[in-house]
DNA sequence: AACTATACGGGGCGATCGCCCCGGTTAATA
DNA sequence: TATTAACCGGGGCGATCGCCCCGTATAGTT
């Protein structure tokens, strides 16, 4: 009586919605239309409005998920004492690859003060460069904030890349990025 | 009789409409409003369509002049024996890091069927990428196409690092470019 | 099984933008 | 200076898209 439990319809809709968002997201960049997405998921457009009064929120809470999960791995990868700084750049050059927006994320404003979840991956990110320019594998006079544009235009170069050349454009940069 | 001069206003404002679309789309990206560089030119909107019948010719004719200058730096270089390939890529990092259509169009394969233009920088972009390779100072597994997305991430870089760490993301390119 | 809150779907409003037309004006020619 | 073709400006049409409302259906509670 106080509270009643969320309908399972609700919640089903909810996370289809999340999928296909993240989908139309990653394939056609962040100006699809809502009508796509919803049409994708099976469901109407009054319901994808529902659960995310804004565009931008549907855009901001894909975005978090996505970017939550590579956290994680970075957190994960900064309390490894063993964990390879250019391997962590690897991941998430193969995350990103096939995903449009999660890349813009990565580069632009919005990702830093769009949600927690972005400055976490920014505090896992600056720890394993702080370790790696210690250990002298990584050129000691960049910046987190350098490297944060270096990464967004490894993923810019990787997008462009054909299939079988993949890979080369991070290559090229992670060279540039050791000590010489 | 047979012909009539061209009117001299009509030049004008057609030099005043590529003048200002070139500033609104370094500035806004391709998405400004046509209203916008109409009114930044000082003229109707109307006459924007004229001397432009649809908003891609514009664009397309703003990125062709500038690729044209490109292709000519790009071309006296190639011609020269002693130039420096790398210079090349520096001048066209400064050109692009205030551009933003400048850099979407030498990144996407617009710049390829968009016009002649981008061709000759293509070709020119090639030569000087060979004649680097030969001397030693690029590592010789690298294809034009390759340089491409490597080139449009460098521009990434640039446009997203603060002004005064302007320079590090090329430096870290062309680094990774050097044979090792 | 009856009840009620919650969610669903589709249609519609308002704003934006590209494109185009038309009446008035101006520059080039004779 | 008279003529005429080209050009100018602004207003408007159609399409698109984000956002929202409301009548109906459904899931959870008693």
């Amino acid at each position: 009586m106080a509270h009643r439990s969320p309908r399972a319809d609700g919640l089903r809709n909810r996370a289809r919605i999340l999928e296909a968002a993240g989908q139309a997201f990653a394939q056609d960049g962040p100006d699809v239309p809502l009508d796509a997405i919803a049409s994708r998921a099976g469901v109407g457009p009054g319901t994808v409005h529902r659960h995310f009064p804004t565009k931008q929120s549907l855009l901001t809470a894909v975005v978090a998920a996505r970017l939550g999960r590579l956290a994680d791995r970075g957190e994960q990868l900064a309390a490894d004492p063993d964990a390879d700084f250019y391997e962590f750049l690897a991941e998430l050059a193969g995350e990103a690859r096939h995903n449009l927006a999660l890349a813009e994320a990565l580069g632009g404003p919005a990702s830093v003060e769009a949600d927690e979840a972005g400055q976490r991956l920014a505090a896992a990110l600056a720890s394993l460069l702080s370790a790696a320019q210690q250990s002298g594998s990584v050129r000691p006079d960049l910046t987190v904030g350098d490297l944060h544009a270096i990464i967004t235009g490894a993923l810019t170069m990787e997008r462009r890349l054909p299939p079988d050349r993949h890979g080369i454009g991070l290559q090229v940069v992670m060279q540039g990025l050791r000590n010489w």
